[in-house]
DNA sequence: TGTATTGTGTTATATCATAACATGTCAAGG
DNA sequence: CCTTGACATGTTATGATATAACACAATACA
């Protein structure tokens, strides 16, 4: 169900990168998806669930085409608003979210927790971290209030190095 | 050199949005620029003088194909890669920000000052302001650091309603 | 002046995203 | 039951954004 060896979060665990909780993965998540979406009198159809899965499964951002390839293969509609409109559906309930830098998706490791989503991104690996994004959020609202704005959305991206690919490449500086 | 009436900043000075600094509008960024450029021996071509010259005159986000056609009109090049070198040069050297959630770019308005930028993006309206956001910057850094990630660039955005536009929203929930 | 580096411009193509419309599904009310 | 309305899915077609790869020009500097 869960496969460290494929999970880049697990890959590493010592190091506590992308250090999501494992009880939630895959199926879990898709669960308490469900659940909450019919409180809310949503809809989990067989295309959104699959491509909940999908993200769940791949575990990683990916790009709408990527996931539409996947869906197409399974007998769902071969055309890109087939992925897109599933796409935008988990993203307005939370169950995903949109990495912009990488104009990609990626499931969300823990919906349902009230969170404004902060996004650590490896320039190297492109691996992709969900980490806690409340303090963010919190100055993000601040600064907004003192413009008299009011925020409704977030995108709060981080380009960097993981710590993986920050010690193979750190110490190659001014080497070679 | 500066005009209040087609500044969404200035349009509202008592509602203090976009409240950047007017003294360093246009010409003077634009002096101020050179010679940032010039001490880190960077050249600010006639294309990036131009194109940097465009954004700062439309106070607005620009997407990089309307760039191309006022570049193009004035005798540049007609291609998309005369804008996005010319604009992804200005971004690099801290001289114009890039806008990912309307995949369009603005001008630095107070470049040379150690930023990280959070841009706070109408709704209703499309302006965006460039929020201070040095404490966001901070939240961001710290939690990538519990998870071992090393920041190198950030992107924070907040999509919500400008105080003019809130005021034309707000009161009409539930009117009609 | 020659030579390396950087910048500009081009063609061509890749990648990402949405508008508009037809068809299908399903539940609620007649 | 069957109609109707809302929602969902699928299609075609197109739009919008972005980059690769290469030729040539300008500049810097030995």
């Amino acid at each position: 169900m869960h496969d460290p060896l494929t999970c880049p979060g697990c890959a590493q665990p010592d190091l506590a990168f992308a250090p999501h909780d494992h009880t939630r993965c895959a199926d879990d998540v898709l669960a308490l998806a469900e659940t909450q979406l019919a409180q809310g009198g949503q809809r989990l159809t067989p295309v959104r669930r699959r491509t909940l899965q999908i993200l769940l499964e791949a575990h990683r951002a990916m790009g709408a085409y990527d996931v539409l390839e996947r869906l197409a293969a399974e007998g769902f509609g071969h055309q890109p608003p087939v992925a897109y409109r599933a796409l935008e559906f988990l993203e307005e309930h939370g169950l995903a979210h949109r990495i912009r830098r990488l104009n990609a998706f990626t499931a969300c490791m823990h919906p349902g927790e009230l969170h404004a989503p902060a996004f650590l991104i490896c320039r190297v690996c492109n691996v992709v971290a969900e980490a806690p994004g409340v303090a963010v959020g919190l100055a993000l609202g601040q600064a907004a209030k003192k413009l008299g704005f009011t925020v409704e959305r977030t995108t709060v991206e981080a380009l960097g190095l993981c710590p993986a690919c920050a010690l193979a490449e750190g110490p190659m500086r001014g080497v070679a």
